[in-house]
DNA sequence: AGCACGCCGACT
DNA sequence: GTCGGCGTGCTC
């Protein structure tokens, strides 16, 4: 007979503590790995998830458990996912369990509500206020609160009535399990090239384990049906098997909910930064418990736990907004990828315009390529004219050259829809004054003010700062001597106003449809024919179908060409994709003219020419060349402070310190196009390195070799997109 | 992240 | 004389 065998249980702390933490086990508890529990921390107590348990030593005395407490344990892959993703983001383990276990009261045991029927049951003394609460009550049994709010009553009244017998009370989950996806339901009718992608996929998902592939498809070809049949094998293969789909924006899973009721006959069960503590706490829950079988989300949702996640679906994946920059910095795109290998997932990418970065993978073999070439219902691609503007330039104080405002009046005449695209809010992206030159500028950030002509004010986008448009100027005092230099969304609107007086012309921006709600409004009449021309930037853009839109002007294809960013090419070409895929989705051809003043480029010639891989191929041998991604590595190191000449000094001792390395160079310390931002000031660093360095590591080596006063904030990025 | 300890300024 | 500012360091 032996004692039992003394347990310690190594503890992580969802804080920024460099590594788990040793507890004694005290005898007779019962307590697994990832199991959420209470230990003694400092002074305090405090909730942590076992993250090993070994024999103890005893090689140093330690404190031991408090409690071990309920909620859905963290499964071995979410441990190992949280592991990989502190070492590749070098961030301490415990920062990256704080992002999982976002969600309010999510430890705390399922909470119940009490909800009211109606009995029945004659009551003698009916008052007006009591009525009004049965009529109310009927059919669903609802909260105490909801009734009263519903009855327009206080809520002493439906307590008086449960008490008198006419509302009969009962506990019930505040955290319903979200319906269960039917994969048998008989979903759209695939064509026979979506029938070939999908059985691809299926096989894959047959096969089991983690594999990619990466779905790659024209605009309006029908990816979503295609994956939701991936997502359908997966369900229906394992009874607990969990499916995660991760979405580009807000804006989007409003649409892309229905079509998953429509195939699965349950809506998924969503998850975005907007949601209220109730709902994200019922979501989290059910994710983390394995109740939940489709998660559909934002970029966040990739840190949702999983009980049993079998395949990641990561639509658009190309999509800048994948890119997280606050709090943690991460590619939601690269931890699906990295999640789904750790957790024995299928994982799909899917796009119309993949990165080079996942068309590499694909090319090396690491992804399944699957292919999806035309369009469904017959629609072809529309054809895409470069405008030189050289030629044919617009008059002046015109954006548009009489070329596109010829072929638009055509457009309009047959009664179809025209939208012009120009990825740019506000009326003037500048506003300076004539008389002395100056400009109007953020005074938080290195930014120049765009005109809101519709609010009358100056706007930056960067810091969000905002004053009405002054009637002299700032500088020299002159009166009425600022002019509105270039164009954006609303001044392209005005003219078009001016040119189809008759027409029903909208804009189109986050200025002008705020919100999920805004934004649905205002494709819903785009859609149902009440607008003839629509001015849009980005955000017309992406992923809605206009079935009467044939002709797409987009008016300025150069913008974005010249940026310092590496992608710059690679956005450009993608965006205008996405723009020009907006024209001719049903039955009628589609139209795309691109107003530029460099017809040579690269990317618009490939653009016009239909030919992607073309353009690829010369993107892909510049980065090849400079060794940049996806054949070499880069990483940025930022420092913020508020004093200038303190940022400047430690910025020299932190270059000092980084290490040498083989094939690795540092780059700095330099200042970014925003090197003011709210007051702090910036530095930054970029590391490059080959494709053989591990750059976390050499960044993690960097890191441990300096200390910086708290005044200064040192924040890093791996794989940066922004070079802001 | 919290929380304590510690060493300098304006207050009952 | 003390209350309290937040800089520094530690938590198994």
């Amino acid at each position: 007979m032996s004692a039992p065998l003394a347990v310690r249980a190594s503890v992580l702390f969802p804080m920024p503590l460099p590594e788990p933490f040793d507890y004694a086990v005290p005898d007779g508890v019962d307590v697994r790995a990832g199991d959420h529990v209470l230990a003694p921390l400092g002074q305090r107590t405090a909730p942590g998830v076992v993250w090993a348990l070994r024999a103890d030593d005893g090689s140093r005395p330690l404190k031991s458990l408090t409690d071990v407490i309920g909620g859905p344990p963290l499964g071995e892959a979410d441990r190992a996912f949280v592991d990989w993703c502190a070492r590749y983001l070098v961030e301490p383990p415990g920062v990256i369990l704080r992002a999982l276990l976002r969600s309010p009261g999510a430890l705390r045991p399922s909470p119940v509500e009490t909800v009211y029927h109606v009995t029945g049951l004659e009551i003698a003394r009916l008052t007006p206020a009591r009525r009004a609460v049965l009529e109310a009550a009927a059919p669903e049994a609802v909260t105490a609160a909801e009734l009263a709010r519903r009855a327009g009553v206080s809520s002493s009244v439906v307590t008086g009535l449960a008490q008198a017998g006419a509302l009969r009370a009962e506990e019930i989950a505040a955290d319903p399990p979200f319906d269960a996806p039917d994969p048998d339901r008989a979903g759209l009718a695939l064509t026979p090239l979506q029938e070939q992608a999908s059985a691809a996929l299926r096989r894959m998902a047959g096969a089991g384990g983690y594999q990619a592939a990466l779905l790659d498809g024209v605009t309006g070809s029908g990816k979503t049906e295609v994956y939701f049949e991936a997502a359908a094998e997966i369900l229906r293969r394992e009874p607990d098997a969990q499916v995660l789909v991760l979405l580009p924006e807000i804006a989007l899973t409003q649409a892309v909910t229905r079509r998953f009721a429509e195939r699965f006959g349950a809506e998924p069960a969503v998850w975005h930064s907007g949601l209220s503590d109730k709902a994200r706490r019922r979501v989290w829950r059910e994710a983390a418990s394995g109740r939940a079988r489709i998660v559909a989300g934002a970029r966040s949702a990739v840190f949702l736990p999983m009980r049993n996640l079998r395949c990641i679906i990561v639509d658009e994946e190309h999509d800048p907004t994948y890119k997280q920059d606050e709090m943690l910095t991460y590619n939601a795109r690269d931890l699906a990828v990295a999640r789904s290998r750790l957790s024995g997932a299928l994982c799909v990418l899917a796009s119309a315009t993949p990165s080079l970065e996942s068309l590499v993978n694909a090319e090396s073999g690491r992804y399944v390529h699957v292919r999806l070439p035309a369009r469904a219902g017959g629609a072809v691609l529309p054809d895409i004219e470069l405008l030189d503007l050289r030629l044919s330039p617009p008059e002046p104080g015109d954006w548009l050259s009489p070329t596109l405002a010829a072929a638009a009046a055509e457009t309009l005449a047959r009664g179809e829809q025209v939208m012009f695209y120009l990825n740019r809010r506000g009326y003037a992206p500048l506003v300076l004054c004539k008389a002395c030159g100056h400009k109007m500028k953020s005074p938080e950030a290195d930014r120049f003010l765009v005109e809101h002509r519709y609010t009358g004010r100056l706007v930056c986008h960067v810091t969000g700062f905002s004053m009405p448009r002054p009637e002299v100027c700032p500088s020299c005092g002159a009166k009425d001597s600022l002019i509105s230099v270039g164009p954006g969304v609303e001044r392209v609107a005005e003219e078009a106003r001016r040119r189809f007086p008759d027409q029903r012309i909208e804009v189109f921006s986050s200025d002008t449809a705020q919100g999920p709600d805004g934004i649905r409004a205002l494709v819903s009449s785009m859609e149902k024919g009440e607008i003839d021309i629509l001015v849009g930037t980005q955000i017309a853009a992406k992923g809605h179908n206009f079935p009467r839109l044939t002709l797409v002007g987009v008016v300025d294809a150069d913008l974005g060409l010249a940026g310092a960013d590496l992608r710059a090419g690679e956005r450009t070409y993608q965006t205008l994709v996405q723009a020009a895929g907006r024209a001719g989705r049903a039955d009628r051809p589609g139209r795309a003219i691109l107003q530029t003043w460099n017809p040579d480029h690269e990317a618009l010639q490939a653009l016009a020419a239909g030919d992607r891989e073309a353009f690829l191929a010369a993107e892909r041998s510049v980065r090849e060349m400079l060794g940049l991604p996806p054949f070499g590595r880069l990483a940025a190191l930022i420092l913020s402070g508020p004093d200038p000449e303190a940022l400047e000094t430690i910025s020299r001792s932190i270059a000092a310190a980084a290490p040498l390395a083989d094939g690795v160079e540092v780059f700095g310390p330099a200042d970014p196009p925003l090197s003011v931002v709210r007051g702090r000031w910036r530095k930054r660093f970029l590391v490059q390195a080959g494709r053989q360095v591990d750059i976390s590591a050499y960044m993690r080596a960097w890191a441990s070799r300096f200390k910086t006063p708290p005044s200064i904030r040192v924040s890093l990025d791996i794989e940066p997109y922004s070079f802001l």
